[in-house]
DNA sequence: TACTTATTGTGAAACAATTCACATACTCTG
DNA sequence: CAGAGTATGTGAATTGTTTCACAATAAGTA
């Protein structure tokens, strides 16, 4: 039962974005040339407990050694496996304004394996232009493209008035993995995972959290 | 007790994030020119439940009316208000690379009352050029002006090596509400509220959904 | 090998968030 | 203005998440 995958157990969602955290330190300690860690000092790394550190792993199976901690290398490959990031993901951006081109010129995403393979646009004017090594496709081209790319993930950085309408066809094309950008409630079938990253809302809730001197416990 | 603001209960960040869903559906439902919406429709417009959409307004009064629903401009309103967006707030973006650049052009956030007012780099070529009207000023400067322009919140959006160190003199100068999007994890004081954004956590949110046939609930 | 020390892995307890369910109170219609 | 219908507001129940606390077990030492 230890060590299989996602066996029945219920993982939630902050269990998973923690293991993006973990991933994260243990690469800094790696780099530090630590070989093991303790849940304590992990956990203080990332201010969290100790005991949240342990259970989190221990849903994945059972990494460290009584006495010594987790072995740091190993425990980053592990964590890269169960994240599904000990490989390489391809992507394809549509909409190449602001924040779609803010998004391709950054290294760090192709570095960890988040390799941006095409670009799409409806603007005559930016298709056919290069950037960053990537020529802007046409966004009539995007279903066959996707599919003759194989193209595993969608980033959305479109108008909020158009994104449904894309949505629909990136779908169509067979893409089960969604980041959207566009502040608007999109609509995916059940099998579809989107997800939206929303940066207004995160500055409501700084002006919430300093308008009403609220602390928050982390 | 009912309509003292965050009288004594513990609010839930889940719940003061979904007011920000609640904020943008009640501001699409007013250009739809509904009047009133019910608990019930408004939970299937976020994909809630109505229950929820009930009890996150109930820890902050009691602004519906039973037999009909909640009156949408006037909740709308009571929501700017609680979310503090009932005003102007004055924001510095520090780092003018790929990331600030795309946040300094867009003009959604200005109009939701996230004014941008400052912009800093420490780049020699960019300090004195024009960004959308705004002069990308010296970070030297940064403590005089962010007190001078009365800067309420920072973004930072500079390399992660330097970043803790710049967000050391924004907490010197008095800020208490930064959103950072460098890949690391600031240290602050305990009365400086920090808010982190990190993409590649949802790109990798995403391989661990499709990496493991996983069916998060919502 | 036996003993000390450190730290994991995990049920159980405590705490937190969501959902249920219904009394309450308002609207609407005739 | 009475009765039917509807939807809020909220304790209580349920479900989910975090923390506690400790038995288990490995390392290091002599
Ligand atoms: N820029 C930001 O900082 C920021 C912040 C938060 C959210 N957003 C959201 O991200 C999205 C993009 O924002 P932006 O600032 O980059 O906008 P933008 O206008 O700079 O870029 C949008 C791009 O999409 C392209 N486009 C429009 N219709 C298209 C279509 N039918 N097919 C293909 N491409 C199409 C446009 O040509 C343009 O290049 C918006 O929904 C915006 O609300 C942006
Ligand atoms: N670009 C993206 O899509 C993206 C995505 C996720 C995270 N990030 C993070 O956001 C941050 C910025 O990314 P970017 O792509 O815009 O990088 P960038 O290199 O394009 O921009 C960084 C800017 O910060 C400025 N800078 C450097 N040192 C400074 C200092 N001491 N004081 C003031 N300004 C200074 C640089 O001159 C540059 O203009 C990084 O931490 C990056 O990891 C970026």
């Amino acid at each position: 039962m230890a060590n299989k995958d996602t066996g029945k157990k219920k993982i939630s969602e902050s269990t998973i974005r923690r293991l993006s955290l973990y991933y994260r330190a243990l690469s800094l300690l790696e780099k530090e040339n630590y070989e093991t860690i303790a849940s304590k000092e992990l956990a203080k790394r990332e201010k969290l407990t100790p005991a949240q550190v342990r259970k989190d792993l221990s849903f994945f199976g059972s990494f460290g050694t009584r006495g010594l901690g987790y072995p740091v290398t190993e425990l980053k490959h592990r964590i890269a496996k169960i994240l599904g990031i000990d490989r390489i993901w391809n992507i394809a951006m549509v909409g190449v304004g602001n924040i779609g081109s803010a998004l391709v010129s950054y290294k760090e995403f192709q570095r960890q394996g988040f390799s941006i393979k095409l670009i799409f646009d409806n603007d005559q004017r930016k298709i056919g232009s290069n950037h960053k090594g990537l020529i802007v496709s046409d966004i009539k081209d995007m279903p066959r493209l996707l599919r003759e790319h194989n193209i595993q993930m969608v980033v959305l950085a479109v108008p909020a008035i158009v994104a449904q309408y894309i949505i629909d066809d990136v779908v169509a094309a067979g893409i089960k993995a969604i980041l959207n950008f566009a502040p608007i409630n999109l609509q995916v079938p059940d099998d579809v995972y989107l997800r939206n990253e929303n940066m207004s809302m995160e500055l409501e809730y700084l002006s919430f959290v300093i308008s009403n001197h609220y602390k928050p416990k982390n």
